[in-house]
RNA sequence: UGGUCUAUGGUGUAACUGGCAACACGUCUGGUUUUGGUCCAGAAGAGUCUAGGUUCGAGCCCUAGUAGACCAACCA
């Protein structure tokens, strides 16, 4: 891997710091730590390719972390398609963790904050304890429990542990500082008591560590050197900090874990709120979390999104400290680099109008030669059946046009993609003045490949087309956007669903080229002149559909 | 009204310990092309939030403003 030339992030220059500074190169270890509550979406892979990519760029090791310390939200479906997801992406980590795993190392750490005086179990009501921690600009006050004797407390956290109390009575808070800036810092929660079974650890616990206590000692446990999250946990870096430093052992670990955050990716017309996809799909706007309208890793798989244009839109975006919201128009790009390379071109039709061609004989066909992608020589070539009824796209005939358009319209000539140049004559009209049919002439000299003069002469349009005959009929399924706002919390004070697109989804007949009946699941194609697809399959019919992917760059289409 | 973080073309990211602001996307021209795609060539577009200061020299350092983000869940 190249990576010399490229210039460093942020993140890489603290790094190289560190080294500098006398850290272990043999050290540096990185974590991935998702909470298991959803499916991830394209801000995770953002994420995961920062620290799977530094990991890559050290030869370091970079855990799997499952952040599993609320069995309220969190289920074993989460955690198989995370697993899934990154591995689609193409990376592999050295450990699979979970936070669960180190309950019990977690709740000896939290006896020995509690012998140390650091920690006390409060016995208010949560809207007491909230009602004293004051405001950003006014100190909190002191809980009477504060004070309560390191036996009394020894006492309670182990009935807490035991399942003596229902959920909501007890807590353990550390025991820090009430009038800090920092409102995290005054007396954070360590523990609470939840009465329900975790995915892993079943019915053994009924207190559950919260996030700050279980995060910094995880990486802790696990070495891990710098622990990456996003800006929203800049202030917990206090306390994450005053936590290992309580825990912290210079002999197992020559330096504690350091966290650093980075600005999370904002897609722009892009939901990126793990609640709000949830209710998407509980509320069935969606079909799941697979979708292929979601900005999930699982959405955009079925959609038609490879992981190498995923990975290079990680990259191209790079990573900083300040917010930003990111085009989707520059992830497209990505797909569309990626696709142009490898996907095979084939002809489909997606609004059809006949095109008649009256000199080539009724009942003739012919298989003509088709380069499968002009973008690769090893692609090779198929044969396309062309005869005298043909489907070609609606709008790629007018009437009236004017000089810009340069498609078919009478009197003119265009070439028909793999096959002759032709010249459109008649319409043949409804009572209307619908066109049903347009009847052409073609020359015989001018077929593709032929290397006749004819075949040779330029005509400035190019057009696809099926033949009628041998045309498989097909499902398409068009993706727009599915969400209208352009920032995605620009909907203050309203609710975002009246932001979804009516129009998400399009199911469309069309027509292709018989080639494509031996296509599978997971192909993808550029039907020519229109789009990316990729083959799908219905969940219910278990027949196979094409997804929209994404469309061509369209610069006339931008002229409108 | 407290604290922390951030501020570079339209967007995003660079610029090693100060040395003529670079790259990608987008935009615009022109060329190639049997995809109005691709590819190729070129151009425009910021003088780095503001005001001071240090310095021979500041996007980088200092001070003060301004703007935005974050912080008061028994969520992560």
């Amino acid at each position: 891997m190249s990576t010399e030339t490229k210039s460093l992030n942020f993140l890489e220059h603290i790094i190289e710091e560190d080294l500098k500074n006398g850290l272990d190169k043999n050290k540096l270890r990185f974590r991935f730590p998702p909470e298991p509550n959803g499916y991830l979406h394209i801000g995770h892979a953002k994420s995961i390719c920062l620290n799977f990519g530094l990991g890559l760029r050290y030869a370091a090791p970079v855990n799997l972390r499952f952040d599993d310390t609320n069995p309220d939200k969190e289920e074993q479906e989460y955690v198989d398609a995370i697993k899934a997801d990154i591995e689609w992406l193409g990376f592999s980590w050295a450990k699979e963790c979970y936070a669960s795993d180190y309950f019990q190392q977690l709740y000896n750490w939290a006896v020995m904050l509690i012998e140390k005086g650091k920690a006390y179990v409060d016995s208010q009501t949560s809207t007491d304890i909230a009602s004293q921690k004051g405001t950003p600009s006014q100190s909190g006050t002191e809980s009477p429990y504060r004070n309560r004797s390191v036996s009394e407390n020894l006492a309670l956290f182990e009935a807490m542990k035991n399942g003596t109390y229902p959920n909501g009575t007890h807590v353990l808070r550390a025991k820090i500082d009430m009038a800090s800036s920092n409102m995290l810092m005054r007396d954070p929660i360590l523990y609470r008591v939840l009465n329900k079974p975790h995915h892993r650890t079943g019915n053994s616990w009924c207190i559950y560590p919260m996030y700050d206590w279980a995060h910094g000692q995880s990486d802790y446990i696990e070495q891990v050197s710098h622990s990456i999250c996003t800006l929203e946990f800049m202030m917990h870096r206090e306390l994450y900090e005053w936590f290992i430093e309580h825990v912290y052992d210079s002999k197992t670990l020559p330096q504690p874990p350091k966290q650093r955050e980075f600005a999370r990716l904002n897609l722009s017309y892009t939901i990126m709120s793990k609640r709000k996809l949830l209710q998407l799909v509980n509320q069935k706007h969606v079909s799941g979390w697979d979708d292929p309208r979601m900005p999930t890793l699982s959405g955009m798989r079925r959609r038609g999104y490879t992981p190498e244009a995923i990975r290079k839109f990680a990259e191209t975006v790079g990573v900083a400290k300040r917010d930003n919201v990111i085009d989707v128009s520059l992830l497209e790009f990505c797909v569309r680099e990626d696709l142009n390379k490898s996907a095979p071109r084939v002809m489909a039709v997606l609004d059809p109008v006949k095109l008649v061609i009256t000199n080539y004989p009724e009942d003739a066909e012919e298989w003509l030669d088709a380069e499968n992608n002009p973008e690769d020589e090893t692609a090779g070539s198929r044969k396309v059946p062309f005869s005298n009824t043909l489907y070609i796209e609606r709008e790629d005939f007018l009437e009236e046009a004017n000089k810009k358009f340069f498609r078919l319209t009478l009197g003119k000539e265009v070439r028909l993609k793999n096959a002759y140049i032709i010249k459109g004559e008649k319409l043949v009209k409804d009572a209307a003045g619908n066109i049903l049919e347009i009847h052409a002439t073609f020359d015989p000299d001018s077929r593709s490949g032929s290397g006749t003069e004819a075949s040779l002469r330029k005509v400035k349009g190019t057009l696809h087309w099926v033949s009628v005959k041998h045309a498989i009929k097909t499902e398409v399924r068009l993706y727009d956007r599915l969400f209208l706002n352009e920032s995605p919390d620009g909907h203050k004070g309203k609710d975002f669903l009246e932001f979804l697109n009516p129009d998400s989804l399009q199911l469309i007949d069309a027509y292709a080229e018989p080639s494509l009946q031996t296509a599978k699941p997971g192909d993808r194609f550029q039907f020519q002149r229109i789009g990316y697809f990729c083959v799908d399959k219905d969940s219910n019919t278990q027949k196979l559909v094409f997804n929209k992917t994404v469309g061509l760059r369209d610069s006339w289409a931008k002229m409108q």
